[in-house]
Parts: C-alpha cells; sequence; structure tokens
DNA sequence: CCACTTTTTGCCGGAATTTGCGGGAATTTG
DNA sequence: CAAATTCCCGCAAATTCCGGCAAAAAGTGG
C-alpha cells in the first residue's frame, strides 16, 4: 500500500469515526506501528488530525461540541458492524441495503478486503467507493428520496439476477411470529428479492427494534440465517430466535 | 508498444484501480522503469494522475477529502450551468454524464422544476437527490472509483433502452476535426451510448478545453447540437463550430 | 538511399525516500 | 510504584528517484 493510499485511508477513518488507534491501524494495513506513527506525524504537520498518545482524533473534535446523539445508537451500531464484518471473506459477493446500520458496516470494512458488494443505496455506494479494493455494484432504477435507494421493477430484476454469497439486511422491526416488517411498499420488494438472492441472510439490528411490528412483512423469521445485535450471543432476549435455529452473533 | 499506448494505458489502470504501481506497470508493458517513471511524469505535468512515490494515483481519489469549494475553473463553470438550465423544461427527461460542470448545473436547477434526470454518475444522483421536485433515475452497473459512475455492459444496454429528450455532456476534449475525445475507454461507451439515446446533445465544456484532443473519439462534431461555454456565443473562438451549424450558448 | 536531426529508450551511479527494528525514554494505567 | 504500552531517535536495508549519457528508433529533407 502507497504512502499516500495510508494517509487518505487514516483521514477518512478519523473523518468518519473522530478517532484513530495507532494499534488497530497497523493491524489494518499491515505495516508496522513505526511507519504508522510517521505517517500521524506528518498528517498532524499538515493539521489534518491531532496526534494524541495512542492515536490520533479529527481536528474538528475540539472544535465543536460533540453530540453522542448525533447519529441515533452509533456506538451500538458500530459493535454490530464489528461483528458482521467477521462473516465477510475475500473474494466473496455481498447484498447489501441502505440504512444507517449498514453505513457503519462499510466504515468498518478491513482496508485489504477483496470483496464486491452489490447495493441500490446511495449513501452505501459513497461509503464502498472511499475503500480501496473492494468493488462496488450499483442497482439502477429509480431514486426513492425518503430511503436514498433504487426502488422499482428493474431493481428488483437485476437482484434475482444475482446469486451472493452473503445479504447484510438492516432491519427495521423483527418479531418472532411476523418475521421481518417494514413501513414502505418499494423499499420491501427490494429486500425480499435480495434475501432470495443470498445463500445466506444475516439481519443487523439493535436491540431496541427486538419484537416490534411494521405493517409490511419482508420475510418471515425462518427465511434468516444470522441476526446480529450489540448484545452478548448469549443474551436472553435472543433465545426465542436461537430455539428457531438461527445463528446469533 | 507506444508511447501513447502506453499512456492510454496507464490511464486507464488508474482509473480502474485508482493507483498504479511502477514496479507492476512495467513488468505488465515489458518496458524500463526509468520509461514509466518518464511517463508518469507526463501524465503527472498535465494533471492526469498524481505521482507519488512508487507510481500515481487518481487525480479524483484525493478530492474526496478535500473540500468541494476548491473546484477547478468553478466560476466559468457555474456560468455555464445558468446557460445550461435555461435549456431544460419541465416535463422532460434528461441524461446526464458526471464531472464537475455536471454538478454545478445540478446545483442550479431552479427550485420547481419537474423533470426526470438519468445519469450513472454517484456525485450528480446525490445533487439531483437533494432537489425537492426531480425524478433520479440512476443507471446501474459497477463503479468506476475513479470517474465515480457506473460502467459497463449493463449500464450501456440501460441507457440504450432509453429516449431522452436532452443529454448533457460534461467534455474533456473537444475538436473541430475529431470532435469530441477522451481518456478513459469505459466512459466513452457510456458517453457515446447516451448521445445515441437521445434527441438533442448538448456540450458542456470551459473554453480552456476547446481543440484539444484525447486518445479516444466519443463522437464526431457532427452528432452535437449545442455547445455551453463561459464565453458570450459570437465569441471567435467558437466561430469554426458555428459554421458546422452547431448552436452556441 | 543516405546523411542529419529529433525523439525515445535503457542504463548507470549517486541521492533520496521509505520502512522495519532495536534500545531507551516517556506516558498511561492499575 | 510497577508493569505495560507507546513514543522517539538513529540505523540499516531495500526500494525508488533523478540527471546525464549513449544507443536505438523514428522522422526529415535532399
Amino acid at each position: 500500500m502507497l504512502k499516500r493510499e495510508r494517509h487518505a485511508y487514516i483521514l477518512h477513518q478519523v473523518n468518519l469515526h473522530n478517532k484513530v488507534l495507532s494499534s488497530s491501524l497497523c493491524v489494518d494495513i499491515q505495516v508496522s506501528e513505526d511507519t504508522i506513527r510517521r505517517d500521524l506525524q506528518e498528517l498532524s504537520d499538515q493539521g489534518k488530525v491531532i496526534k494524541v498518545h495512542g492515536g490520533a482524533l479529527s481536528p474538528s473534535f475540539n472544535e465543536v461540541y460533540y453530540s453522542p446523539s448525533q447519529v441515533y445508537s452509533r456506538t451500538e451500531k458500530k459493535a454490530i458492524a464489528q461483528k458482521a464484518v467477521s462473516l465477510i471473506e475475500d473474494g466473496m459477493f455481498i447484498l447489501t441495503g441502505g440504512g444507517s446500520t449498514i453505513l457503519e458496516l462499510a466504515r468498518s470494512l478491513p482496508p485489504q478486503l477483496k470483496a464486491t458488494f452489490i447495493t441500490g443505496s446511495i449513501p452505501a455506494v459513497l461509503e464502498y467507493m472511499h475503500h480501496p479494493t473492494i468493488e462496488v455494484i450499483v442497482i439502477g432504477d429509480k431514486i426513492s428520496k425518503s430511503s436514498k435507494i433504487t426502488v422499482g421493477g428493474e431493481a428488483v430484476d437485476k437482484i434475482r439476477q444475482i446469486k451472493a454469497d452473503l445479504c447484510f439486511l438492516g432491519v427495521n422491526a423483527i418479531d418472532i411470529g411476523h418475521g421481518i416488517t417494514d413501513n414502505d411498499w418499494d423499499v420491501v420488494q427490494l429486500k425480499k428479492a435480495m434475501i432470495e438472492s443470498s445463500r445466506k441472510v444475516v439481519c443487523l439490528t439493535i436491540a431496541e427494534k427486538i419484537n416490534t411490528l411494521q405493517p409490511i412483512q419482508v420475510c418471515s423469521i425462518g427465511q434468516i440465517d444470522t441476526i446480529i445485535t450489540e448484545l452478548p450471543a448469549d443474551d436472553p432476549a435472543l433465545q426465542a430466535y436461537r430455539e428457531e435455529g438461527i445463528e446469533i452473533l
């Protein structure tokens, strides 16, 4: 990996997460800690980051008041993203939707990962695009401005032509009896197609949304292979799902 | 392999992967590292790539991390966008590419305009998405990270199925003899399809790019209906194009 | 076809950059 | 305070860069 690439990657990470740890960077990028330290030093000299013991912070961190509730349940979603990343292997084809949990996943992808991500979500495409090595395939159709993803028959058709290894689904509501449910007709059509076109379906959801309902069903519990929440895998809140034979992470 | 060929190949690689290593290029093309270095130097002088120790990066690669305000020739592009907007009428279907001039156009759209914009450019989609009343249709396919547009056979096919009223084309190089030319094979395929699928083809270009050349032809002068530059319509620099029967704005 | 110029290319030697490593100082944490 | 981690400095190896030079190739004009 070229020096400039590393710098770009580090800056991207800092701007996304407001901080980076030298220790995690050097395992991500696969270079020695000294190199990372020198990189941080240079970026710090340029004023792009603020160097601190053990890593670096975003320069805007000190200026603006940092509201932790800026993004709804950001920390939980980060934890979910971390677990989700562990399912991804080099060479995989991965279908993803949109939603803030998926975005967090996109930001947490290790930099040397070589996989192909397929999505109709514009914010997700933006995140994937920043990644140095992954391939991005966009599902085209009309944009739904509210959800910022492409929706419609063309999009559904395209997804049906795909057979992906993995499908990451950000979930609005999940319930043991009604499965995954949602509130946008067009988005539901897409999610249905995504589930059918994937060998393995992984649900990402914060615990808060477990056992909640929305008007339109996306799929039944039986179609889900894995559920990822911010809770530990053996949390009692997930017992019912475990009993249905769903893998819990 | 000829010098021009090498340059085209290098540019293609850079646009594809966002970076090239001198070491890998010289085994690919079977020339000495010195030749590659000189090639990269020249391309860097022309601003086509950014030379770094060990190789080169795509110029758009760094843009992402810098402020969007320092865009090259911003004021000129705004002037062009103003003129372009005057061609748009309610209810039109409009094909557009990517590029900073098109983005400026997207930002200049009047807020009550009701039209449908079709594009494969992710930055353009983002701009259109912010608009309250226009419809956005995304052309799907694999993302070219450097140009940030979808490229490939699927995208070309989709465009062919469309018959748009207008096509706005950001232009890299235009010449009276060679028409519009560009340097990325995949992008050229898209632009060709866009031109064929539109009733009226409008070129947006800053005056600086008039009478310049790139390796690959997009279309001949005869296929262009309108040219928009920041210059007044009767500027002598555009005389030759006017004589070809092209409308100048 | 031949001399002549221009361009291109490869090679060489020295300079510069980058990277990892070791040792000791400094900082953090319990 | 003590252990662990992180930082900093200098060094060495590897790689890359750069300017100059000469041979090869391509273009030019008679």
